[in-house]
DNA sequence: CCAGTGTTGCTGATACGTCAACAAAAGTGG
DNA sequence: CCACTTTTGTTGACGTATCAGCAACACTGG
């Protein structure tokens, strides 16, 4: 593995300019969300699960999987969320290890207050810069890599940078 | 902003999508660059300019702008890659606020050692799966959203999620 | 020369993510 | 039922990122 190919012109403009973006709009997404909620990105990304679950709650097994996060940051940050009281942790009926992550009201009441906001800025940033054959094309090429990272390069809960969601 | 018009079917898929890419490739590449070299993301992102630089020396202002980081992040991190041995601060010469960075050899060694894994990571999990059209595409894209992003919600030094460079 | 202003870099406090180690419960095969 | 393994969640330690505040310097107009 000495002396790969290295990257041609084109191939190393669009490199620079990928991490670029993901380095700026999810910063700019997360900034966004704060100033007028108050919620960090990884708060957004614990609470939208829950608000689409039945009860406002999940178990946090489930949970981790929507969200792919590691067991402990999710410990970490429930921990975090509930002293904010967002959030409760209730022990599993069914399953002794387990633990139920719910929303309270007031979880409920910044996701809602956040959700607005935050999708008009996706769609300023991102959506409507699109046209709609556009949103197929990177669909298509993003699923096509994502499928060969899960057959190759991946681990278990997959650590990883943040989610703004 | 009561009720924006929310994100249809494909334009959910899509963003669901991105934020999972984002999250994934990012650590899988990461993860490569560690575990064969010791180098953190962070610590390639700082030691690519100054290799590519003619002395392996900039200035921690020029630093900054080539990866857009925040001043005390670039400051702290700088203070324990040089607790490390990988860079050196220097006193600027001509102007007396400035640091200089300054890579020293084994730095040097580092990055030389860790670009050409990185590179062919980089093939194995984005560039082999995208033909030549779809790498000017996406180019074309990104750089659409990237320069709406710089017109609008740009801030200073931009603080942001991490890059692997 | 000076006061005012912006720039540059550093620091300490705090929040966050990752890792290794752990405890408790559940599953599994004898 | 009993050892053994796996799954689940928690914790403490550590490295890292962000934020507010600071000090030193440079630049500008008077």
């Amino acid at each position: 593995m000495a002396k790969p190919r290295w990257l041609d012109e084109r191939e190393a403009l669009l490199w620079r300019t990928w991490l670029r973006l993901n380095q700026e709009l999810p910063s700019v997404l997360e900034q966004q969300i704060s100033r007028d909620s108050g919620l960090s990105g990884a708060d957004y990304a614990v609470l939208v699960p829950l608000s689409e679950s039945p009860e406002g709650m999940l178990r946090a097994r489930e949970l981790r999987r929507e969200i792919l996060w590691d067991r402990s940051r999710l410990s970490h940050h429930v921990r975090r969320m509930e002293k904010r009281g967002l959030v409760v942790r209730e022990e599993c009926a069914e399953d002794g290890r387990g633990a139920m992550v719910r929303m309270t009201v007031s979880g409920r009441a910044a996701i809602t207050g956040a959700a607005p906001g935050h999708v008009a800025a996706t769609r300023r940033y991102f959506f409507d810069l699109l046209s709609d054959e556009e949103v197929d094309e990177l669909t298509a090429v993003f699923e096509r890599v994502l499928a060969n990272l899960e057959r190759n390069g991946g681990r278990e809960g997959g650590p990883g940078g943040d989610a703004v969601r």
